[in-house]
DNA sequence: GTTTACAATGTAAGCGTTTACATTTTTTTT
DNA sequence: AAAAAAAATGTAAACGCTTACATTGTAAAC
């Protein structure tokens, strides 16, 4: 049985105790000019010793802009999407927004929902979801609402993108791998389904046909992007028999979980085989020996995203088309990789 | 100048083109079992056809909860709160919940503001705020949502708290560096205005004057938390005069400046000084050698405070006072923490 | 002392839902 | 075939706010 609970303190009953109409006391709330000082703080001094506090959804709902934006994401978990998140709430508390964060495991009808709650919460969209068919649930977005895209790169002026070069960062980590002497050389994907996945064995196939000669060995292992996958497929990547002598994985996350396998047997890194992440999430640096991976700014790509939604809100949601901005990645050395002594 | 929004789809719209009263199809999106599973799959179509999506803001004013639970954290940073998140949104995902995450830093009117933003919006709300003076801060919570409180125990029925052992942690850490031998030691402490800080460095304190000696030396530097001020303050701690043989961080965060430091410096841990942290981050067991630290469930702790939410809100948000939950610390022994050899 | 302008406040119509209650339609019972 | 019961649908009043427009109060201009 629910308690009665004692009905909310509302606009009209702060409006009653200072004798004004709600008008007033919602201008007040509103930081409206038109209302004087002296009586603005008579109301804000009962307001606050009422304790009432403006309902969001009436104030949403009645045609006021929330200042939330809408945020979805694969997972809220680890390194990689903290960074993310963490340059998306900086950058939105700079300008009073606030982030309505959940995320959604590849799952369509799931998405949907979460476009429906934040129908009508969300001034904007913040979405993180790198799966195929994205652009016909992208349609669900609610009109006039700015989203920024995340890895995939749309047609609709609605939209603005935000992607990872992971064709190239995966191809000049294959590219370096071969420039110096590897040749037999293994490629951990991620999940089929995964863009930035795809998009990185791609690169990293391409470069290895474009560069390798007819010697080059390649092994294709598929993954997907969690740390108990670098570790399961440990055992295939270390196999004696016409072992690589180099294994990039799609992401940093599997590297760790090869680390922990390779300590565990009691092999070494880099002398045993050399080792490329992508990401260089905060603890690449940590690991020993250092991870040698693909970096891109992911703090970075959190705050621009917002940036852009912020600018969009404020202007105009429907605006010309622009290009995706790309984040470009680099490849950062550390004790993981050696040249291929011979 | 905006561009002309398209009015949203509402619930009219769809009303008109399947010929029934909008109650029909809100009792459609509502699950209602009085409309016959013919009309819903027809309304259905047609809603999808047309792109509708209930509005939220309309939904919860006009009574419906929200299922949104909001969340109130220090900082959205790393990899103590993408823990303490990741318990807490999975949680809430199983209950057909979302968060709506927000940070404030240590600034009241902050809080305050956000309070407001989530009044009318959050079914319930989970706090962490550390800082004194919380007690009142609460008595904003709108009446009848529940509250998880965490690190502060309240009286007021409507509250319920989850703490972490921070006192008897501290108190494990110091006893364990006397017990091995320890007697100069040193005490890094977090902000003064931050709970967690000051309990731990209370509990610490106490083993010392508990358990040690007169022989016994104590150090306290004051720290923040934060990684650079392990950094900075170890120049301080490893000064060649009398320096300690052993030091506690107050968290692992500053434990990990400190290993920064020493390793561009070319010292050892634990050979030249014993470390023990707290918290047990993820990266705690990466570091060469492991960190020692006091270990607590964060993710568990997410995961219990949004159940108990979730359990109040669906129950009775007024409840009779709960004893706090407490998480206890266990000390987890790695690399960096040997016994002082004499 | 009017008239005029402007500042301050008020009135009331939305915003898009849910839901108690009322009404109509269909099915079952007699 | 009428009456009673059950199922399906509709009507209209909230929910708490913002804001265009209307009204009142007050000071400046004549």
């Amino acid at each position: 049985m629910k308690p009665s609970q004692s009905r909310q303190v509302t606009i009209f009953d702060v409006a009653e105790k200072a004798k004004v109409s709600i008008a007033t006391v919602s201008r007040v709330f509103n930081n409206n000019p038109l209302v004087p000082e002296k009586t603005r703080k008579r109301i804000l001094a009962i307001a606050e010793q009422m304790k009432y506090l403006p309902n969001s959804s009436a104030r949403t709902l009645a045609g006021n802009q929330n200042k939330t934006i809408g945020v979805i994401l694969p997972v809220i978990y680890g390194i990689f999407f903290s960074d993310f998140l963490y340059g998306a709430e900086t950058r939105a508390r700079e300008s009073g927004y606030h982030l309505l964060v959940t995320s959604v495991q590849n799952n369509d009808s799931e998405l949907l929902t979460l476009l429906g709650k934040m129908n009508g919460v969300a001034d904007g969209f913040l979405i993180y979801y790198p799966q195929p068919g994205i652009e016909k649930l992208l349609n669900h977005i609610p009109q006039g609402k700015p989203a920024a895209i995340i890895g995939k790169e749309l047609k609709d002026s609605r939209f603005f993108s935000f992607l990872i070069d992971n064709f190239n960062g995966a191809y000049q980590a294959a590219s370096y791998m071969l420039n110096q002497g590897h040749r037999k050389i293994t490629l951990v994907t991620g999940e089929k389904k995964n863009l930035d996945a795809e998009q990185r064995k791609l690169g990293f196939k391409k470069a290895i046909s474009d560069l390798g000669g007819e010697e080059v060995k390649l092994q294709v292992l598929e993954g997907n992007f969690k740390q108990n996958s670098g570790y399961e497929l440990a055992p295939e990547i270390m196999r004696e028999k016409n072992r690589s002598t180099a294994v990039f994985f799609s992401n940093d996350g599997m590297a760790l979980g090869f680390y922990e396998w390779m300590s565990e047997k009691g092999m070494k890194i880099p002398e045993d085989i050399s080792v490329i992440g992508f990401d260089d999430i905060e603890w690449a640096a940590l690991l020993q020996p250092g991870l040698t991976t693909m970096k891109f700014d992911i703090v970075r790509m959190g705050r621009d995203s917002v940036s852009e939604i912020l600018k969009r809100i404020a202007d105009a949601p429907d605006q010309t088309p622009v290009s995706p901005v790309v984040y470009q990645t680099r490849l950062v050395q550390r004790g993981s990789f050696i040249p291929l002594r011979n």
